[in-house]
DNA sequence: TCATCATTTGGCAGCGCTGCCAAAATTTGG
DNA sequence: CCAAATTTTGGCAGCGCTGCCAAATGATGA
């Protein structure tokens, strides 16, 4: 097309300058037509738009990134996508740069910050418009390379600490402490906690950290806890329920570091005979859809996920003002506790 | 760096000619250093190492990818982030592609042809090395525009039909005939079925009919059924359900689209004190780890999501021999049958 | 009618990198 | 010691597009 002679392996590609002189515009014409900017006469218009069309052209966003320094891509670092939660948050962020004409470039970290680093430095490679991060833990190196590459940042899910750029979320403290609050307003005194590996998961023990400062406003404290070696699941939740259980120690409430851990406690309850919530109460985290239409629906506070996806998004497309919004979670009050 | 006088808004940037002009080389050295190709000696290997470091140089892939045409993005399309299947299977994908220094730029469709069919244009701008699409249905435009940009492609998730390129996945035909067969051989004859909106879930239509084929080996069918509006999840199970018996039809066994509502329906069954198996079997699909830990695990089929992932990347990097693999899948029996 | 202003247009220099090629440096062997 | 073979190196033309600028065209009013 562009080239007659051409290596025979090489697909031939219809390029822009191929359109322009189909159309018999210029090249600027054309990418100002295929562009929908700058002003250009219907009749050039009309030309262009038939030759890309009869000709297949489809454009290609390397070179025109790179002409006009600067991409439609947003990178996207999360710690794992086992877990539901953070395709919830994707889906979010997903759909608002979607509907702006920009894509995502999708990393996972599985939880370490060092393979976050790394990614971090892949992702800046393609000059992205933006980076989208989650929690505000992050290595030297990767804080340094972010604040050199003057990209725009946002920092998601977490609002306890200090964030680089633009930063959207709830605290997991607060969230703890509501959940403490609840139990202990409710009445429950010998109180157990279930959690998953900590490795990594620092929100979860923000969650915690905040459970138990809650507690320590009435004299309170955990009485047993039992803490997983893998990640959150149904299984390790039922499992460290019953390994809790079988301390010996007298717990009348347990709360766990999520729902799938909270559902696995339920189902170990219901496998039990343990009578929820009279003989034992059952907290989890997220407000998970499964979780809701249990037989009983677990207790548990709801985490505005999607929400805080779509807000990264429009912020990190400088569609938002602040620089920091909260927007906080709800208790669930469901019949589990 | 690059040049003295520059936009004053605009971000300094070090080049390839920056580095290689600290380093005291020529810029293809530089080039040939840092992407550990070509024989460069032990020396300017050090010294364009070193400048890099200290000028803490960040490669620009646009450039890099143009130059060379052709990039190391893998565009992917997946229906939905909703549904937990398809993180499990970017979960594999995004592993080996990471692996082998591949990045990948997520697309979702909603479970929408047409959408699909943009997004795919739109991936394609990328110049990707491949793409990876889920299911074996797209529209006739996006087809041609598939063919005609000689991508490498990679179907996902079934191989009941035809491809355009390559296909991993599993036969969901199959699927539904094992969990038909599973029910009949256990005595059930009074079946019925709960759905979710096939909008657009192809595959979970291929199951159901699957599941009614090899009923009819046996002269039976399926008796009643409910198909919901909306997408899969444990509300519309466990209302589906309901909606099933209150039909009036005499049933003993259930088959679920999806594992998420046959636990909706397990909760309901719990609800109302139905008997599990005994007044009323239930069967799912996917072998979902929450379903699995439930008091009395679900019959289910597992279907090899990571798994095909991992195959579905290996083959978009040209690692895999076969046009077509079926992984298969492999029936859980639990306690609801 | 022609000068004046607004609109539309095309040429061309880059964006930062890689691939090619010829030149320079180094090694080898007679 | 020198010629030949080998390794290493740098220059430079693109990759396909956008942004800038000056030129061409069209519209307006005196």
């Amino acid at each position: 097309m562009s080239d007659t002679k051409r290596p025979p392996g090489t697909f031939p590609g219809v390029t822009l300058a191929d359109v322009a002189r189909a159309a018999g515009v210029g090249e600027s014409t054309a990418s100002r037509v295929l562009r929908n900017r700058g002003s250009v006469s219907e009749r050039s218009r009309a030309k262009v738009e038939a030759a890309a069309e009869r000709l297949a052209y489809l454009p290609n966003r390397l070179a025109g990134n790179l002409a006009s320094t600067g991409s439609n891509l947003v990178g996207i670092v999360i710690p794992s996508l086992a877990n539901v939660v953070f395709p919830d948050f994707l889906s979010g962020v997903n759909q608002v740069l979607e509907a702006n004409g920009h894509q995502s470039v999708i990393a996972v970290s599985e939880y370490s910050p060092r393979r976050e680093e790394a990614l971090i430095a892949s992702l800046l490679a393609w000059r992205p418009a933006g980076l989208i991060l989650v929690g505000l833990d992050h290595t030297e190196g990767a804080k340094a390379r972010l604040r050199a590459s003057g990209t725009r940042l946002v920092e998601a899910y977490d609002t306890d600490g200090v964030g680089l750029d633009r930063i959207v979320g709830f605290s997991n403290r607060n969230a703890g402490a509501m959940a403490a609050r609840h139990l202990v307003t409710r009445g429950y005194t010998r109180i157990g906690y279930v959690g998953h590996s900590i490795h990594g998961d620092i929100r979860a023990v923000k969650r915690f950290e905040g459970f138990r400062a809650a507690l320590a406003e009435t004299e309170l404290d955990v009485v047993a806890r039992e803490i997983g070696t893998g990640t959150s699941s149904v299984e390790a939740g039922r499992e460290g329920l019953a390994r809790l259980l079988a301390q010996g120690t007298e717990v009348d409430a347990c709360y766990f570091s999520n729902d799938d851990m909270a559902l696995g406690g339920y189902f170990h309850c219901l496998s039990r005979g343990i009578e929820v919530p009279n003989q034992l109460a059952l907290f989890g985290h997220n407000g998970l859809e499964m979780a809701r239409h249990a037989p009983q629906p677990l207790t548990s506070i709801r985490t505005p996920r999607a929400k805080m996806g779509e807000v990264a998004a429009r912020m990190v497309l400088g569609q938002e003002q602040g620089r920091m919004i909260d927007l906080g979670f709800e208790l669930l009050e469901g019949g589990t506790t």
